[in-house]
DNA sequence: AATAGAAATTTCAAGCTTGAAATTGTTTTG
DNA sequence: CAAAACAATTTCAAGCTTGAAATTTCTATT
């Protein structure tokens, strides 16, 4: 049956050798976002959904509405609603009202939110240096460029580093 | 300030490449699965962590104990127990007394689970392999070994495709 | 056999996540 | 201007996820 159709087998072959490279991207991915995951709750009493919220506020000093935020992550409305509340309950954010549009609040850092985020990315940064130390200038720029022939949905969004 | 420590300088651009590169992989991987659990959803009513499971049983068609998947998956215990549960429901799986060991119950595939899955995996492959459409046979053996150099906690433990 | 310890699983509370529905406020247009 | 359309946000139900506590059942060790 191996020879009946050996163009048909060229195309399984790769279709196969891509699913493989999906299952290890998603494992090396997944194992980082579980060790970050670990060590914020362990070391920082903190989550990573609390993480990527303040390390958006903290790029917009002057604040940011509640749907910039939530497009700005990528995660629902709903979502950026209930980290919020928590962030602010904490004492780490608050939300100030939009003059003009009194439907609109914008998010923003208290100083203790601040000064909280930036004991925290130092570590982060240092974290992911470590991780990724088995890579050099070459390796980062190769696999940079391999990343971007893989497009999930055709043309790119705008995405979780861009607004800037 | 820019010439104070050389060093130092070359070891902060190294880290926040790596960085960059961490968001980067971040966003495609997350960019992927986002697509794959959309299409999972309109398409087939089901999400990622049932096609996971899914798929782990329908490996393994003598079934798998409890604490077997969630290692697997590497997942929680609790977790595995209500995504069973969810699939059991609707007929895909069931649970099986183990002889000899009345804490024990394996998980397997109902005939319903193992045709619905096979429909799922069919897909579930041709998805991948058009996301992954840009990259070449070179292309994949250069981004697996890239991959390899990534250890998020050092010694590697049993993956989510072992178990073998 | 009694009991202490280990093992397999479930239960639970808390937080994350989504899409849809509901609220409230703004803008456009007939 | 009224009302319809649109926009920003919150609320909600359902499912996912975790780690810890609780259950039930083994397995040694006295």
């Amino acid at each position: 049956m191996s020879s009946a159709n050996p163009r048909a087998e060229v195309r399984d072959v790769a279709s196969k050798a891509r699913l493989r490279l999906w299952l290890k991207l998603l494992k090396t991915s997944g194992s980082i976002e579980a060790e970050l995951r670990r060590r914020l709750r362990d070391r920082h009493n903190t989550t990573l959904p609390r993480f990527d919220v303040m390390s958006a506020l903290s790029r917009n000093p002057e604040g940011l509405k509640m749907s910039q935020l939530s497009q700005f992550l990528r995660v629902s409305n709903g979502n950026v609603t209930g980290i919020v509340d928590r962030l602010t309950d904490d004492g780490l954010a608050l939300r100030v009202a939009v003059p003009g549009d009194r439907r609109a609040q914008v998010a923003r850092l208290t100083p203790a939110g601040e000064a909280e985020f930036a004991r925290l990315a130092a570590e982060h940064e240092a974290w992911i240096d470590e991780m990724m130390a088995g890579l050099g200038a070459d390796d980062i720029t190769e696999m940079s460029a391999l990343l971007d022939q893989i497009q999930p949905i055709g043309a790119n969004q705008t995405s979780k580093d861009d607004l800037t």
